[in-house]
RNA sequence: UCCUCGGUAGCUCAACGGUAGAGCGGCCGGCUGUUAACCGGCGGGUUGCAGGUUCGAAUCCUGCCCGAGGAGCCA
């Protein structure tokens, strides 16, 4: 009979015996009749030693020669050990190596930035990148859960499109067979407003690409959002949608993660805080909070990373800001009625000067004022009939947001540089690996 | 696109006008409880590229290439 094989992550439902693990070495060390090695299997990590118990000192010695990342097999008994790190040990009895790996280049030490990024293939294995992943892939599934629970369809929007949602210029473009031109998606928000009055709830969630020529850390070129869009909400029960999805995401990750924000040394106190309701200032009162904290800003300019910092320190939670200034804000938005020149809209800043991670708004329902605003922004008014012919049917007020997925993971985990928080992230001088 | 900083051994850095060096990794040896193990030893270089200044350039100057941090814009 054979010995069964199990992942790292489940030794403590199986607490000893028997057990075989296929995985790589990650780290060894050695005394000469007593050998080390640290085995990962992309779920954990387990000390395996061997001693002249089980082995000759050949194999001991060769058991020391065996390169880091060389992929294994191996056999042994488990117990509980207060010495190994992560409280068990495996006292080996078979080592079959797969393959000999080549001579490991990322090492314990510190390596540049440039170094691991040519190199990101690699670098998800360390532990800490491994960490980011698994906490990526909760906040997802949390958001996906969380919105299929409330009775939201998943509509996939297409990544080729036709036309710009706001504008060319940072638009990635390819030839489109005898078409012309067409574009990759900036957003799935257009589509999802045609969805949404055909489904009532709708979500999208996909990478949007954005040319821009931005080099900071909080921007791709390929990020991953999550956009929903509801008919008949108006812009506060769209912030109420927003401030309950943080939050489930937040609790998601404290309760399901939290291995993994030890890891990353992630001080999860401030995340407990983050609990609705999450306060609500407008555009006009973040201008006054900056000028009393000394910026040279005007009602009408928008907010840069070190604006939004100042912003978000003034609260420990998630922080709304609505009613911006029309004309510095997309074409689609509803102006408020009471004062057409600020629209019904709401970013939301993460705490700890994390920034931006949603924008959000009420749509333009009416299509006399649709048609004027395509017209002052100078818009192509063709590329965008289908999208207008969504007020002719039927139209209702509807709102919608988008929450980028590698600035919520990159706050959630506390990362300095938001390309950490995808597997391969692209950005303007990186496109390798 | 603009501003700032950087490029020296496989990696992280030092040398700042006068013989290119250390730590780590690698290789060899030692060690029965290591935790980025430790101890001893050995190899390892077209100083990003092209010019220039100088008796002499990794070092100073010019141009280019590559990257990092940031700005504008945005999620």
């Amino acid at each position: 009979m054979g010995v069964s094989w199990v992942y790292i992550e489940d030794i403590p439902k199986i607490q000893e015996g028997e057990v075989e693990i296929r995985g790589w070495l990650f780290n060894k060390r050695s005394s000469g009749k007593i050998v080390f090695l640290i085995i990962r299997d992309g779920t954990g990590y387990i000390q395996g030693i061997a001693t002249l118990e089980y082995f000759s000192q050949e194999e001991l010695n060769n058991f020391e020669k065996i390169p880091i990342e060389s992929s294994l097999i191996v056999v042994g008994d488990l117990r509980k050990e207060p010495r190994a790190p992560g409280g068990y040990e495996l006292q080996l009895k078979k080592v079959n190596v797969i393959s000999y790996a080549e001579e490991y280049p990322i090492q314990k030490k510190d390596h540049s930035i440039e170094f691991l990024l040519e190199r990101r293939h690699l670098w998800i294995r360390s532990r800490k990148q491994n960490a980011i992943l698994r906490v990526r892939s909760e906040v997802i599934k949390a958001i996906r859960d969380f919105l299929d629970s409330r009775g939201f369809t998943l509509v996939d929007a297409p990544i080729l499109t036709p036309s710009a949602c706001e504008g060319t210029t940072t638009l990635f473009g390819l030839d489109y067979f005898d078409l012309g031109k067409a574009y990759l998606s900036q957003s799935g928000q257009l589509y999802m407003e045609a969805a949404c009055m055909a489904l009532g709830k709708v979500y999208c969630f996909g990478p949007a690409f954005r040319a821009e020529k931005s080099k900071t850390r909080r921007h791709l070129t390929e990020f991953w959002m999550v956009e929903p869009e509801m008919a008949f909400w108006d812009w506060q029960d769209n912030m109420k949608l927003q401030e309950e999805l943080v939050f489930y995401i937040v609790q998601r990750v404290l309760e399901k993660r939290k291995k993994e924000l030890e890891i990353l040394e992630r001080d999860i106190k401030p995340l407990e805080k983050i609990v609705p309701p999450f306060p609500r200032i407008t555009y006009r009162e973040a201008i006054e909070i900056l000028k009393k904290n000394g910026f040279n800003v005007e009602y009408g300019d928008d907010f840069g990373g070190d604006e939004e910092t100042v912003i978000s320190n003034q609260f420990d939670k998630p922080v709304f800001i609505h009613h911006y200034p029309a004309k510095i804000k997309p074409f689609y938005m509803q102006p408020d009625p009471g004062n057409p020149e600020e629209v019904l809209n709401n970013d939301l800043l993460a705490p700890e000067g994390y920034g931006e991670i949603i924008g959000g708004s009420q749509r333009i329902h009416d299509l006399k004022l649709l048609e004027q605003k395509i017209e002052e922004y100078n818009l192509p008014r063709e590329a965008f009939e289908w999208y207008i012919d969504l007020r002719r049917y039927g139209s209702v007020p509807h709102s919608g947001f988008g929450l980028g997925i590698e600035r919520t993971v990159a706050w959630i985990c506390g990362l300095k540089h938001v390309r950490e928080a995808i597997p391969f992230p692209r950005m303007i001088y990186r496109i390798y690996p």
